[in-house]
DNA sequence: CCAATTGTTATTTA
DNA sequence: ATAAATAACAATTG
């Protein structure tokens, strides 16, 4: 499910427990999210820290502990992070919690697609300043993304935002939902992209990303209790799994079909080829 | 039983 | 050699 916004949802959902100390810490050690690391190292190097503060980026989570301890969350498909009472009694898919005094902070994840990375230093981990520029950040100019869709020309552009190396955070969903604002159909190969069009992509892919964060995470706001409670109605995103989903636009059916490997939502009317 | 799912990565193909 | 397509991962739901 996560995406840009929805895992900056779930990150803030966990700082509420900023500043508080983890007492205890629970896994489930042979488990597929702690590939990779060492869930004894974690559970040790964690208990007794005080969790400082948190950061979300693309669809990467990072939270620091005192004592240069940097704990890291992905949320693949399927995850999602909860807060739960201080007695909480852990379910299956439970596979990460941090117990502090007032509450349990909780990471599940079913299909275990998401994954647990743990560092120790003075400076953030690797995994997490290598992430690409966000696509709200300066770098990521017209010309940047004129640039690689020059160098992707040959694929879908579908696909092509699906790559977190330029476009971090996007995922089917906002893919579907940039394509659409910026009318283009999914099945266009990158390089036949016009200059024009680039330009209007470059801002559509900036007010997905502004408006995810704003209705979906709340930033800017509160929390709101659920995720997207808060997403407008004029958004793709509504319809793209409606059984005759119909544009919000100019109400023609809407087309799926496979693009790029994923489940494409696309109007063929505002979309043409 | 079959196919589907908002992600990533290793492997195969072009 | 590089880029694109495909399979695999795992659990659950329709």
């Amino acid at each position: 499910m996560p995406e840009l916004a929805e895992v900056e949802f779930y990150r803030r959902r966990w700082s509420v427990g900023h500043g508080d100390c983890v007492r205890a810490v629970e896994t489930h050690p042979g488990k597929r999210v702690f590939r990779g690391t060492d869930a004894g190292r974690i559970a040790r190097g964690l208990a007794g820290a005080v969790l400082l503060d948190s950061a979300a980026a693309a669809k990467q989570m990072l939270f620091r502990f005192d004592g240069g301890r940097w704990l890291g969350i992905h949320l693949g498909m399927s995850g999602e992070l909860r807060v739960e009472p201080a007695d909480y009694v852990a379910r299956p898919h439970d596979h990460l919690r941090l117990r502090q005094d007032a509450r349990t902070l909780v990471f599940t994840d079913p299909r275990m697609f998401g994954g647990v990375l743990y560092h120790e230093g003075g400076n953030p981990p690797d995994w997490w300043t290598r992430l690409a520029p966000p696509i709200l950040s300066a770098p990521f100019t017209p010309a940047a993304l004129a640039a690689f869709l020059r160098r992707r020309a040959r694929a879908p552009i579908k696909a092509v935002l699906l790559m977190q190396e330029r476009f971090p955070g996007v995922g089917n969903w906002m893919a579907d939902e940039i394509l659409w604002r910026a009318r283009l159909d999914p099945r266009r190969r990158a390089g036949k992209v016009g200059p024009a069009e680039v330009r209007t992509l470059w801002r559509q892919c900036r007010l997905v990303c502004r408006g995810a964060l704003r209705h979906n995470a709340g930033v800017g706001g509160p929390l709101p209790e659920e995720l997207n409670e808060d997403m407008p109605a004029s958004w793709l995103f509504h319809h793209r799994w409606e059984r005759g989903g119909r544009c919000p636009r100019c109400r023609s059916g809407l087309r799926h079909a496979a693009v790029g490997g994923r489940t494409t939502c696309w109007c063929p009317r505002c979309q043409p080829r």
